[in-house]
DNA sequence: ACTTTTTTTGTAAGCGCTTACATTTTTTTG
DNA sequence: CAAAAAAATGTAAGCGCTTACAAAAAAAGT
């Protein structure tokens, strides 16, 4: 019985055939699939002249390589996921940029997908990133359910949690210490001689960076006898007329602040704006702080003192330790970048009591 | 002969098997693979009963689908890809948080690549996207080598050029008219009564929407006689402190300007503020327009008078149309978004000449 | 020239899933 | 209640590639 006569009828195949395969490649050139497979793979290791006759029949039929039956056969696919809140926030944006670039220069592709800070929405995201075979995850911060990190370590996905610095974290941590920089912050305000303070923070729930700002300006002013609370703390989205209206309750108060902390760039620059608006100098009499350095910040006027986050470092050693082949047994990786407080004009010594 | 007997041998697997598969989970629950199948693809048709006893075979294998596996079989990767220059310019930054959500609430992904505006990394990254397999693809802008319309056509992938509007196209575009938009802003300024005109615009090479928005400014002011050329013209880079330097230039000439067109709000940014830092009154002696509406050209004193550009709604459309059926015969698809021309603070009648 | 070693190439078994088609079960109908 | 129609399930053939292993060819020894 010729029973194994035709073992592949491609007799079935619908219409036209778009889409030459390796097969048809190999047909043509006259070599096995596997020799073509090889001269993607390996190159090196297939003689110059069936190289050449192969890389012929590729042009001539305008091959390009299935991308998924290339991962399923080698359980790998050369890509890498990254679920961050929102692309709206330019710090995500330019991490993104930095990200995608470096992926590409090694042959991967990014898999993007956003939050919307719900803790809920991007667990959603990450197990679709983890179907879609991502060999390496970036996750903004680090707080989440548990179940998610099992997952990925059942699946041995490589994933890093980034913005955040946690050194005794059992997850890998790439970024930086967003109390500490607040620390900085505070005291080089109260050296400037401040003791009136308030926050205009970023929402803290489901965001540990901006939580880890607001512990860092509250611990710093605990340390120097200040309390920071409530009606001094405001915590707003991520917006300019937030920051806005913020300021304007804040300077409506009593007793109000002669220095005001902002979890980021936009609530400060909003601050700021209305400062000037509501025509108080800044930094003659109110000091205002910004965290993330956007690059507006340097040009406004005046510049705005703010905490710089090193975004395209953090963006570029993300890929970098996301690419690393897996090394269990290993400790776990916390990379710590330095943030740095940058001076400019949106601060001063409060005016004479 | 049994030679049937054992058709797959899964001796030869390695170690440990993290990741269950199909086959495991059809076994634990007593059914076969297609029923398990069905259960992500058409639930409805398997009976409750079954259904419930898959699912917890599901649940306690803890079992996720393989995405190659099923993009392979399949023939649909249900992944979209995007092409834009960079995340660094917001406008680029939302398009692709709107593309992103309206996909992932359709079960789509989205693969993102950046070109840097370098049509060879363009036409590359676009390469490699259709690869990976995906089923449409967002492009930046009309204008690249018709050798990958061509690789589109040919692999029948559904695609759309944004940000710009040419209805004689023969590739779909989804976007506004860059150059009708620019001539409303020079109708503005000409009734207004300014004469003597400046553009500090985009860089245009490898840009069509930069060089459609010069071409529009120049237009306009042909008609009403006025030309526009290199001194008063000039191109730069996306960033504020371009801005401000071709403003300097511009206004270090011997005829200033009354009125500068800014090729987006970036440019118009620095510009304003650099006007201001030499002590310029915007728009009293200098009007200012730029071009997107970005969030701050509203916050910034004085408000930027701008064009505003349908971010959100290009990014929605765009998902929308790249996930419908296919529909070859028809006509070519031109979605028009309009744009508006928003006045605010920064521009105003020249003063008396 | 003939082994032995090294390098190149081929063979073929999957990778984990979908789906056309066949078979069985359930529902409907006369 | 049997036959016909409809719905649910199973069978098994691939999807296009990689890669372990086998076989062949080339290079290196002797």
């Amino acid at each position: 019985m010729a029973k194994t006569a035709e073992p592949k009828s491609k007799l079935l195949r619908s219409g036209r055939s778009l889409r030459p395969t390796l097969e048809d490649v190999a047909r043509r050139a006259g070599v096995s699939t596997a020799t073509v497979s090889r001269i993607f793979s390996a190159p090196e290791k297939i003689r110059p002249a069936l190289r050449l006759k192969v890389q012929k029949a590729i042009d001539e039929l305008g091959y390009t390589p299935h991308g998924a039956a290339r991962a399923l056969a080698s359980q790998r696919s050369n890509t890498i996921g990254a679920v961050i809140p929102t692309l709206d926030n330019a710090i995500f944006a330019t991490v993104m940029q930095t990200l995608q670039k470096a992926l590409s220069a090694k042959g991967r592709t990014l898999l993007l997908a956003a939050s919307d800070y719900e803790p809920a929405r991007e667990r959603e995201q990450i197990e679709n990133l983890i179907v879609r075979g991502v060999d390496g995850l970036m996750l903004t911060g680090e707080a989440r359910d548990p179940a998610v990190y099992e997952l990925l370590a059942l699946r041995g996905i490589r994933y890093a949690s980034t913005y955040v610095h946690h050194p005794r974290s059992p997850h890998p941590t790439i970024g930086f210490d967003n109390r500490r920089a607040m620390h900085k912050v505070v005291g080089y305000l109260h050296d400037l001689g401040h003791r009136r303070f308030a926050m205009i923070a970023g929402i803290a729930e489901g965001n540990d960076r901006a939580s880890e700002r607001i512990t860092g300006a509250r611990e710093a002013l605990a340390d120097r006898g200040i309390s920071l609370a409530p009606p001094q703390l405001l915590e707003r989205p991520y917006a300019m007329s937030a920051g806005r209206e913020a300021l304007r309750q804040l300077m409506a108060q009593s007793d109000p602040p002669t220095a005001i902390l902002c979890g980021n760039d936009v609530l400060a620059l909003g601050a700021l704006l209305e400062a000037i608006a509501l025509g108080l100098g800044v930094p003659g009499d109110l000091s205002i702080t910004g965290f993330d350095d956007l690059d507006i910040a340097r040009e406004i006027s005046p510049a705005l003192t703010t905490v710089h986050a090193p975004l395209e470092e953090m963006g570029r050693l993300t890929a970098a330790y996301l690419l690393e082949p897996a090394s269990d047994g290993d400790e776990v990786t916390h990379i710590e970048l330095p943030t740095e407080l940058v001076l400019r004009d949106s601060t001063a010594p409060p005016k004479s009591v």
